[in-house]
RNA sequence: GGGCGCGUAGCUCAGCGGGAGAGCACUACGUUGACAUCGUAGGGGUCGCUGGUUCAAUCCCAGCCGCGCCCA
């Protein structure tokens, strides 16, 4: 490879190594292998989306995850995909024929849904675009997308068979009614807004006593057209007497009675409330129990219909409310206006205010599918990472209510059932069968007409993990990559997905779709805000991808990805992960000038030089950590672990003590130290790789085998390869400088000048390091030389203790004397304040008694430690006041 | 109203029973051939408050104060 350039240029090397993965393909999962599956099931994004910042934290840690155990020698298998999104994707088409003044009803459905594919293949892949830039290593060859043939086959399967076994339905009920996009929807798709509303109350007078009022509150006075009467709580004894009479509904002159229910709150205004059973979820309960009628009062646009009095019949909801407001103003009987702030439900793709409304729809029986799906989490059989979210999924499981699966929209699996010409419903899979259903059921062919609704989009979307693997064909996918190994997403998502792949998993599977579930957190900008437009504080991931690199995008948001805590992002966390790759990229650029390689049959394990023996042991070390760190989920503690590896102890020490070395006259340490070097980039490379995927790849271009890097293996965990005396020898090495430096900055020494380092009451072992690294010692201490010291100190020296030896600086000419007083005594005082404390625990016999041994002997170490520096210490000290 | 979570250095956050940590920011010095997207060193914390448990509490428990999210 030609010489690095001084920095490093992501632009270029994205485009080109993700080309070679693909061409290479590198993402492929082998189906006929032998090595056992590691699957995540991506949970398809939708069609229309673009990437943002949740997409790059959640892609980004598949991805991570994938291309770890890739690496550990599993057979990865991460299978992407789009979802069609119904409503989403309508909209988008219908906004574009808009601008040519064509609605969908002109085309009708056949040709609009032609217009859809077509928007599809020109748009739909955008996402999937983008994820590739993010380095996404989906097996791209196996994508799919909820509408192909072989997922749409599985939806209806699905639903016929969740028919026939009765845990799908038609029924009429309350459901959250959209009138902008005429549809109903999920209680999922609603969002609730808090919304500065008022409370009005209004007098219902009393049948045969017109004097008499019933006094209740209502946000929404437009209902009142459809009341069917008024509640109050049984134990409530204003009302008490009142019970099983009746009021006359103003405006409307209706008869309606007055029943008593504990859903009434007698604390709540005046202890009465109006009940609407058409047009409110828990009027509608209350009716249930009481026999109220149903009175529908607004049409699918949310305007009046013509069961009202004909003066408020064609009004907009909003327009009927002022109309009656004023009426009841006019007569009297309005009693008071309070402003009052409350939470309104509204469609999260419309925007509007849902209505709540009547209709025939189709259900999912989700308490039925929910009992298996709680089990399987008691049982452990899915874990959740981090824990506590299990609390979430178990609240929502065993609340579960009915799932409205039908959507009034065009775009989407239609529903498999025809209805017979006396509405006689008959639900199979293809018309041909429902044909012969309905001729066996009316003894002779009859016309049957199709269910024009579609299924709601996370209908389909809970049948990825197995659809997408060929389900219902028993395919040797299937049956290799089900179940997965985990499922990433956010935990806005634990309904949308989790739940409902849960529920289809164990259906129709009969084993949990994943083992574990990891829940993220969100993104956030860094004053914890949740990114939006309206707020302007979005930061776009292709934008940061452009600016920093891919690699330092994607590096910051595993070093942010905390489990259980939202990611806070600021773009100044993206810069100093680009430096980090600068920093790697330097480090390579050195061990490529040294002309370090891994030589053929180069054995780690028989490295003979101390800080070789050092390095491997650090590396192998970190490999391990590593290990325990991902398979915890704990992206974030792996980033520290290799940015502190790569950074703080290969570049701030390793090339360090290299250089002397590798630039000496020992050849054959300078061999080793080349090949050792070789073999340090190339493994933690290897480690790096599925953080900082394409400068890694770039860089084993220069350090690797020849082989892509995405295939090739992590490094060897040899606990052989791990060195303790290597590790106190250099820990001992870096102490010594460290200390010399600090002292040196701090007594002003000119970084230039060189100082005489002396050491008295060496130890055997010291001696011989300080023989040993003499040379680095020099060159890292800015020392001219090192001496023992065994006559009497010079005058005006600055000491270090460390261990049992003292480091002198003779510095005659440079330090104040007092300066030094006072440091030392300083250090004195700190070391006396933690013997203090050490002495404090080990004088007290309780603690003697109750510690466990091993807690007690290390504050005897600790003691002796400290007794030892203190000592030398003052020793330091009583030879300044003597000089 | 119910539930979950969070308050640790100026900022963003790790740690979660026995030695207060990182990154960024800040200050001083520094271009010695990998790197100024850099190097060396340094300052900075009653670990929200109050009690309790314990030989020992930033860490466990309770209450309070402040903040966030989800569900109704």
């Amino acid at each position: 490879m030609a010489e690095l350039e001084k920095t490093f240029r992501p632009a270029g090397v994205e485009a080109k190594q993700y080309e070679r993965w693909d061409r290479a393909a590198a993402f492929a999962c082998q189906v006929d292998g032998n090595t056992q599956p590691y699957t995540i099931m991506m949970p398809p994004p939708n069609v229309t989306g673009s990437l943002h910042m949740g997409h790059a934290l959640t892609f980004t840690i598949q991805d991570i995850l994938i291309r770890w155990y890739r690496m550990s020698g599993r057979d990865a298998l991460w299978q992407p995909g789009t979802d069609h999104a119904g409503i989403a994707t309508q909209m988008v088409v219908e906004r574009q024929l808009a601008e040519q003044g064509v609605t969908r009803q002109d085309l009708g459905r056949e040709r609009f849904l032609d217009k859809v594919w077509e928007w599809k293949g020109q748009s739909g892949g955008t996402i999937t675009r983008q994820l590739r830039r993010l380095g996404a290593s989906a097996d791209w060859a196996r994508e799919r997308f909820t509408m192909d043939d072989g997922l749409s086959a599985a939806v209806r399967k699905v639903f016929v068979q969740l028919y026939k076994e009765g845990l799908i339905y038609r029924d009429k009920r309350l459901v959250n009614w959209d009138p902008k996009l005429h549809t109903a929807i999920s209680d999922l798709e609603v969002q609730q807004q808090e919304v500065d509303g008022r409370l009005w109350h209004f007098r219902y007078p009393l049948e045969g006593e017109a004097d008499r009022h019933i006094v209740v509150a209502t946000t929404r006075p437009e209902t009142m057209l459809g009341d069917s009467g008024v509640a109050v709580h049984t134990e409530d004894a204003r009302y008490r007497d009142l019970v099983g009479r009746h009021v006359i509904l103003p405006l409307v002159g209706r008869r309606i009675p007055i029943v008593a229910d504990d859903y009434a709150d007698p604390e709540a205004g005046s202890g009465a409330v109006k009940m609407t059973p058409a047009h409110d979820f828990n009027d509608f309960e209350v009716g249930r129990r009481h026999g109220l009628e149903m009175i529908n009062v607004f049409d699918r646009d949310a305007r009046v219909n013509d069961n009202v009095p004909e003066a408020y019949r064609g009004l907009d909801r909003y327009e009927a409310r002022k109309r009656v407001v004023a009426d009841m103003e006019a007569a009297g009987l309005l009693e008071k206006v309070e402003n009052h702030l409350h939470n309104v439900p509204h469609g999260d793709r419309s925007g509007v205010a849902i209505e709540p409304w009547l209709t025939d729809q189709w259900f999912c029986d989700a308490k039925t599918l929910a009992q298996p799906c709680i089990a399987a989490v008691e049982q452990g059989r899915t874990r959740f990472v981090p824990k506590q979210w299990e609390s979430v999924y178990f609240e929502w499981m065993r609340n579960i209510q009915p799932w409205c699966i039908s959507r009034q929209i065009w775009w989407g699996h239609q529903i498999p059932a025809w209805y017979g010409p006396d509405g006689t419903i008959f639900v199979e899979e293809r018309e041909a069968e429902a044909q012969a259903a309905a001729q066996a059921h009316y003894g002779e062919p009859v016309e049957l007409t199709r269910d024009p609704d579609v299924l709601d989009t996370w209908f389909s979307s809970a049948l990825w993990p197995f659809s997408t693997l060929g389900w219902p064909e028993k395919t040797p996918e299937l049956a290799r990559y089900y179940p997965g190994d985990v499922l990433v997403t956010g935990f806005d998502i634990i309904f949308f997905w989790v739940a409902r792949m849960m529920m289809m998993g164990l259906h129709f599977m009969g084993e949990v779709p994943f083992r574990d579930v990891y829940i993220h957190a969100l993104v956030r900008d860094q004053y914890g805000q949740k990114m939006s437009k309206s707020k302007g504080n979005i930061i776009d991931p292709l934008e940061m991808i452009e600016t920093y690199g891919c690699d330092a995008l994607r590096f910051t948001l595993a070093a942010l990805a905390v489990p259980g805590r939202d990611v806070k992002l600021a773009p100044e966390r993206v810069e100093g992960y680009r430096n980090f790759a600068t920093k790697l990229w330097n480090a390579a650029r050195f061990a490529q000038m040294q002309q370090a390689a891994v030589p053929e049959g180069f054995v780690p394990a028989q490295v003979e030089l101390t800080l070789n023996r050092w390095i491997v042991s650090r590396l192998t070390a970190t490999r391990g950590k590593l290990d325990e760190a991902l398979d915890a989920y704990r992206l974030n503690d792996a980033a520290s672990l290799l940015y502190a590896f790569v950074w703080h102890e290969v570049c701030d020490w390793y090339l360090e003590f290299a250089k002397p070395i590798l630039q000496g006259t020992d050849a054959k340490a300078a061999a080793e130290t080349r090949a050792t070097l070789g073999w340090t980039m190339n493994n933690l490379l290897r480690l790096l790789h599925p953080f900082m995927p394409f400068v890694t790849e770039e860089l084993w271009e220069e350090f690797g085998d020849g082989e892509l890097l995405i295939r090739s293996a992590l490094p060897d965990s040899d606990p052989g390869l791990l060195a303790p005396e290597a590790e106190a020898e250099i820990g001992w090495l870096i102490r010594l400088i460290g200390e010399v430096r600090a002292v040196r900055s701090e007594m002003n020494v000119p970084a230039a000048a060189q100082v005489e380092l002396l050491v008295k009451d060496a130890g055997e072992t010291t001696r011989n390091r300080l023989e040993r690294y003499a040379e680095v010692v020099q060159r890292l201490a800015r020392a001219s030389g090192i001496e023992l010291a065994l006559g009497d100190l010079p005058k005006g020296a600055v000491q270090i203790v460390l261990d049992e030896a003292v480091v002198v600086l003779p510095l005659a000419e440079v330090i104040d004397l007092e300066a030094e007083r006072a440091r030392l005594a300083k250090e004195i005082d700190k070391v006396a304040g933690e013997l203090q404390k050490i002495d404090r625990k080990l004088e007290n016999p309780q603690f003697l008694e109750k510690a466990p041994v091993e807690v007690v002997e290390e504050q005897r170490q600790r003691r002796e430690d400290y007794a030892q520096t203190r000592q030398k210490l003052e020793g330091a000290l009583s030879r300044l006041e003597a000089s």
